[in-house]
DNA sequence: TTGTACGCGTTATCAA
DNA sequence: TTGATAACGCGTACAA
């Protein structure tokens, strides 16, 4: 590939005169000018991007974290993010950690050899990570998404999870849910795992009900509906259940479906995260929003800003209680047929 | 951040010996070798990647583009690249398009600044396309995958979409369909879409029944029940319809039932690409899988042997239909109420 | 307005 | 086994 020498050469002036010619246009003779850029055209150049960062010492790329593409709600966070950054003149490097702490470390660490000028992580647990550790004794501007970290002084962009998850508690109780239970995927080491969890527990407490024991699913992502059933059934059967994220909802509510069950007339079922697909499905998923696109966007911003040498304070950004139909009022049948087995729709 | 000359200083040694002791520790004494690597501890050196790009003249960089990581079709193809790329010692650079051809322009531009080692891009047209012809004039190695350009020349990842949409149709044949219809998203300019409708339009011929013309929806993966309302009643109402993606497919399902129509029961629905979530449904998604990380797998390895200078053949690779519960027989009432309204569970 | 010369951090070649 | 030196391609301070 041609460079700025054989360009200089062909247009008849100095390497100097030809750089010039594209980084500060205004600074040489039109005519010059002209001469360079029609050398160029001739030539094919394109200007080498690892020359100019080894020399301007920055390489306008961020290097992006997430534990997976698979789920859509980093896949939305991410689509978001590119357009920002590259309206920012900003490049991405992207890469998945699968949840794994090592495999974390090393992606941190190549892209810190890559010189990226900042990065953005999603972690597997902000609260016990050797990233945080080693990122703390660096200078490279970084951030968090979706984690929630107990430290304080960890720049992280997300929602209240606690809040949030304890707003969708109070929403199932105002409908008159009692026995509510949590769904989790398989990933339980997990600072948000944690606080939804609290959110939902003192949410239960405060209303003088009682919270259940996490029921957990062997995976992340997919429900299983024989992990669920031991609770459905019984005088105190779980009327709702709020899952940790919409995939695990999604595929819960298939799985009741399936089994000649209705959704929200069996169960009601809300989800976590806010997927566009939720909108499409009937019945329409219930779910605590994560703005997905905002804080994507706004990920880029801060670090953007941080990158500047600004220390902007990212704040939590709002949730929001997206109402769908698969969540309602329970059961009144149950009330009836307390002890007995509950009504169903067979297949 | 501190430099091989520093380490080079601390431990007492020339700067080439300091870097020996990282590229070739064999070639250099032990006891000096201990002394840089305690140095480049002291001083947290970590090794310059874009300098080491510069002076190798590669990047171990690909370029990835694609439409939008909105599509889980997408996202997970992304994942599987991302695996198998690190797996190699690779990293990506992501980038969406967002089905813009100028867009596409400018991206491939900017990766091939960057100095990209291969390029792996989804285009919204591959028989349209200046980026191809941009691309013809370089000598950068590129791949395109989900493409399927009529000239023969251009190397192609994916699957036959003639073939795949012709068994799907004859699919719906065999189990006794004849009002078959084909909807679209918003995207027509795509080499995909023709072929699939192509597809489409030879199976139905070839059992003597008459094609339809594609039904448009507003958008790409939404799916608007007005559109195709008015191919449903009358005499020769559909009774089964294949969607060119999943995300539409999933949405008219949802969209259909919340209408009180029942699916397959009313409407047989089948998608195309076989998304993650398509398992989890209930009904469950029929649908013509793209095997999407055996795609993206296999794009890297090819990419990579390119760049090692060898000249891989990509095949098709082959797409599966995957049958779900969408998809059933025609319903029979509809045989009887020919000419009038057919009969509809309401809501 | 243009040219000269140096440095960004690394690796590879050649000598010692 | 180690050291000196020259690239890789670009941007810019300084001089002309």
């Amino acid at each position: 590939m041609a460079d700025l020498l054989s360009v200089a050469k062909l247009a008849g002036v100095s390497r100097a005169t030809a750089a010039r010619a594209f980084s500060s246009p205004e600074l040489v003779r039109p005519e010059t000018r002209h001469k360079v850029l029609e050398a160029a055209h001739r030539l094919a150049f394109r200007p080498n991007n690892v020359a100019r960062q080894l020399r301007a010492q920055t390489t306008k790329m961020i290097g992006v974290m997430v534990p997976s593409l698979d789920n859509p709600v980093f896949a939305e966070q991410l689509q978001a993010m590119e357009v920002a950054a590259r309206a920012s003149g900003y490049s991405l490097i992207v890469t998945t950690s699968e949840y794994d702490a090592s495999r974390e470390s090393e992606i941190v660490e190549e892209m810190l050899r890559q010189r990226v000028d900042g990065l953005v992580l999603t972690i597997a647990d902000a609260d016990r990570s050797e990233v945080l550790a080693k990122l703390h004794r660096e200078v490279c501007p970084y951030l968090l998404v979706y984690n929630q970290p107990e430290a304080a002084d960890i720049p992280t962009i997300g929602v209240d999870n606690r809040a949030a998850v304890a707003e969708a508690t109070r929403h199932l109780i105002a409908l008159g849910h009692h026995r509510i239970g949590m769904v989790a995927g398989s990933l339980l080491q997990s600072d948000r795992a944690r606080l939804r969890y609290e959110g939902y527990r003192q949410a239960m407490c405060d209303h003088g009900l009682t919270p259940r024991p996490l029921i957990e699913m062997p995976r992340h992502t997919q429900a299983e509906l024989a992990c669920l059933e031991p609770e459905l059934s019984g005088h105190d059967g779980l009327t709702a259940v709020i899952c940790t994220n919409d995939l695990l909802a999604i595929s819960l509510i298939g799985e009741l479906q399936r089994s000649g069950r209705s959704v929200p007339g069996d169960l009601s079922v809300m989800g976590f995260d806010g997927i566009n697909l939720g909108h499409c499905l009937y019945p329409s998923l219930s779910t605590v929003e994560q703005p997905r696109v905002e804080i994507g966007r706004s990920a880029v911003q801060i670090l953007l800003a941080m990158i500047r040498g600004e220390t902007p304070q990212p704040l939590p950004l709002p949730h929001a209680l997206r109402e769908g139909e698969s969540v309602g009022a329970p059961p009144t049948s149950r009330q009836v047929l307390v002890t007995r087995n509950p009504q169903r729709n067979t297949p």
